[in-house]
DNA sequence: CTAATAGTGTCTATAAGACAATATTCC
DNA sequence: GGAATATTGTCTTATAGACACTATTAG
């Protein structure tokens, strides 16, 4: 909070204008590989390119960035429920051609099923992060930093479990894990691992059969972690 | 980036007014235990309290919130070169009693040798983090904020270092994990692992001297994790 | 020499990974 | 039964911690 302004509470002497926005690097798994959630801009700048969603900050009705994200992923994708973590904001003169701007990168990821292909706002591109194409702004660097991040947090942590639907058997799990942490894991271990968490129940009764040889158990995330991750402490 | 506003770059229509500021949480080490720099606001609101240091970003002349950042430990603290990191965007309507506003949160480890009292803004209080003051706006959940990201990347990285001096031998460092850990470390694994992480170079012929017992050898950071940290797989 | 802390060697405990044996299913 | 993958048991290896021994200094 600024000393300055000892009268008058508006920052234009300090700030003649700053833009607030919000962007949303929305992932998820697709055949085993992250997928960014990218729109085409209908308006300018960047107008017809694909570029992340994202919106300016409505100050009358948004409780907080969080909450602009929020509106966002249900405003353009449709989403809702989903997970979301604020990445790091992002600003300087530069970055976009209406002047100074800002804008504070969320995270979402989204389970594969139930993925909108249409959503409110136009068609969606799910792009392959490892074949991004050229984004407008900085949105190449923001979606650096969510893979850095989700990769990060997916080693020692139960984030990649978003990734998921409801239920989800061990081996589709581990199968997330190595698609995000782009390595292969000891399937020992990482059993071992996701005991010691505590982060899974079994469901009753439920085994994913119909292939020839053995059903595999399906799991869920016990309640008390469906808001906050379960962390290792020693990784996976 | 938003869609909307296709003729008028500006935000207003969605927009009325947002604060834009920047916000350090200073840390250092003081007899082995945290302190974060508080100053005594000069201006209302919470005129008089003390608050952490912080102020307007300047769309003229600031290159990004880091360097609206660096300029307030400049000008407040007189604190230049440090280790300055992002924490997170605080925001929202009622955080501050001028309007709906978004604060980027700044965190920043000071060498303990060096500190200033008296920054060119006023007096500095130095306050042990277990016994914080109440603290105007959000204050405090930056602070909590600050000291969790602290101690968790100290669990695996060298960032701990910043408190430190050019130099300094292995039992200091050891001293200064365990205090912003807050908890004591297996001395041989402690070397291994600084050892590991291929952090450190001896400082050639450098000993502190003095005491009654054998002599510690002097370490410096290698130049090439001046800026970056270094990590090590499993922590500490 | 004594006291005190620095630095190192080594043994033990714990965790991770490799490997393989058993369990189930569909055909 | 055969093929395939799920699940579990167990051995080996790697890492972390406990403990103690040696090194070096001031007084």
């Amino acid at each position: 909070m600024s000393t300055r302004s000892p009268h008058r509470p508006s920052p234009h002497e300090d700030s003649p204008h700053i833009i607030c926005t919000v962007d949303v690097v929305a992932l998820t798994l697709i055949a085993t590989r992250l997928h960014v959630a990218l729109l085409q801009r209908a308006q300018p700048p960047a107008q017809g390119d694909w570029a992340l969603p994202g919106g300016y900050v409505h100050a009358q009705t948004d409780a907080d960035t969080s909450a602009a994200a929020r509106r966002v992923l249900a405003d353009k994708l449709g989403m809702h429920g989903v997970y979301l973590e604020q990445l790091a904001t992002f600003s300087g003169p530069r970055r976009d051609p209406r002047g100074w701007s800002l804008s504070v990168a969320h995270c979402a990821l989204l389970p594969a099923d139930a993925l909108p292909a249409q959503g409110p706002a136009g068609a969606i591109r799910w792009v392959d992060v490892q074949q991004l194409p050229g984004l407008p702004f900085d949105h190449a660097a923001i979606v650096a930093a969510a893979l850095a991040r989700v990769r990060n947090k997916s080693q020692y942590s139960s984030l990649p479990v978003h990734l998921c639907g409801e239920q989800f058997t061990l081996p589709q799990l581990q199968a997330v894990y190595e698609a995000v942490l782009g390595d292969t894991l000891n399937k020992v271990s990482f059993r071992r691992k996701m005991d010691d968490m505590g982060l899974l129940e079994a469901v009753p009764g439920a085994m994913l059969t119909g292939a020839a040889h053995r059903p595999a158990q399906f799991w869920r995330v016990r309640p008390a972690y469906r808001q906050h991750l379960a962390v290792t402490p020693r990784g996976l």
